[in-house]
DNA sequence: ATGTTAATCTTGACAGTGTCAAATTATAAG
DNA sequence: CTTATAATTTGACACTGTCAAGATTAACAT
């Protein structure tokens, strides 16, 4: 199931296929967008036949979420590091949040897309293991908020559960305004960010 | 262009079939979303063939720019109707504004998605036209933000423009998240658009 | 080493899709 | 009534995701 044999495969089944459509969905997919992926094209990417995909994925809906789910893994990853820059003050760590949240999304929009966008998440195409890797995403916004409620930087006569989901909601909303080009400029993401800081900051 | 004859259309050509496919689709595409909404299948409800669509609409996403117009056409009258309730506090003001934008969009969750979605206004699909009709809208978010800025009960350090943008990416996360079915429940409607006001509201 | 089992990959096929060109029909204009 | 113009249909093309059946190869037990 891992890497049956690990080296030289040249004319062998294929070696790890799993992989390879993944690493080439996931770089098609950031390319041209999700939805001009097509499973005949990733075959002919990888260098095989159509239908070998269905051994490796149930259809292409489960890829998709294969894909998301290293999404969410890069995601979090990134976002730990972020969090660990210690010497900052509470204030200026959110700021950073922000910050890092909008421009991820904007360097990453398709992914992005995918991981946060409707086709995967409405009508339960998620699958249970997509969930199990995405739900300490949110835990992980959840913890940052809380933690940032109880430093004071954010008001705290709200439940931190409904705080999360509204700030996060702004961060969300940020980010598809920008990568969709609704109405917001990918040039001015830090003012439209410095903004929202401001205006997520406890006033007094 | 208009209605050629007024009435009385049996085994016509069709009668006014723009007018009758624009139904359909908004039609199939509120009970069963965008992405499944077949042209072939839509010429079969109105009892035309498939291609007929063509004298009508360039393409199928053109047929989609034409629904989402209308769709916002319908967002702007209920956004201004409601707007025009007099007898009431500037900040309850801005509430049921809030509570309206969201439960609009629960409402019409398909067609709010195709308003605001992705593969309207991602690379450059969304004509001309359409951008005519939604301008308004954004316009109206601009203007009504400004507003309540002027009243006080807005913070007044950010311009008005990067402040609206943040307030309405607040409102289309929330949104989005809801709709999406992505980690925002639709029985706590209520209580994250009263966290969302008490967020946007000037504290002092 | 050999025969068996199981995994992997390919080929052929099917039902869909959006879209165009050419042919057909009905409406409006002269 | 004839002509011109717009609306609609039929046939076709290239494309899509998916499945069933057959072929190929790896892994395993003896």
């Amino acid at each position: 199931m891992q890497q049956t044999t690990g080296r030289g495969n040249q004319t062998y089944h294929h070696g790890d296929l799993r992989a390879a459509l993944l690493d080439a969905a996931a770089q098609r997919i950031e390319s041209e967008g999700v939805e001009a992926l097509s499973l005949r094209k990733l075959a002919d990417d990888v260098g095989v036949s159509r239908s070998a995909l269905y051994h490796h994925f149930r259809d292409k809906n489960a890829l998709l979420n294969a894909v998301a789910a290293r999404g969410f893994e890069q995601w979090i990853a990134v976002s730990k590091a972020r969090a660990n820059s210690v010497d900052m003050t509470p204030a200026d760590r959110l700021a950073q949040f922000v910050h890092g949240y909008i421009h991820w999304s904007a360097s990453n929009p398709q992914l992005y897309d995918l991981m946060f966008g409707r086709p995967i998440w409405k009508t339960g195409q998620a699958d249970e293991q997509l969930k199990e890797i995405a739900f300490p995403a949110f835990h992980f916004m959840l913890n940052k908020i809380t933690q940032w409620q109880q430093e004071g930087i954010l008001a705290q006569s709200m439940p931190a559960l409904r705080q999360t989901q509204v700030i996060w909601a702004t961060l969300h909303g940020l980010a598809r305004l920008i990568i969709d080009g609704v109405y917001a400029d990918s040039e001015h993401i830090d003012d439209m960010c410095n903004c929202a800081v401001a205006m997520l900051l406890k006033q007094n």
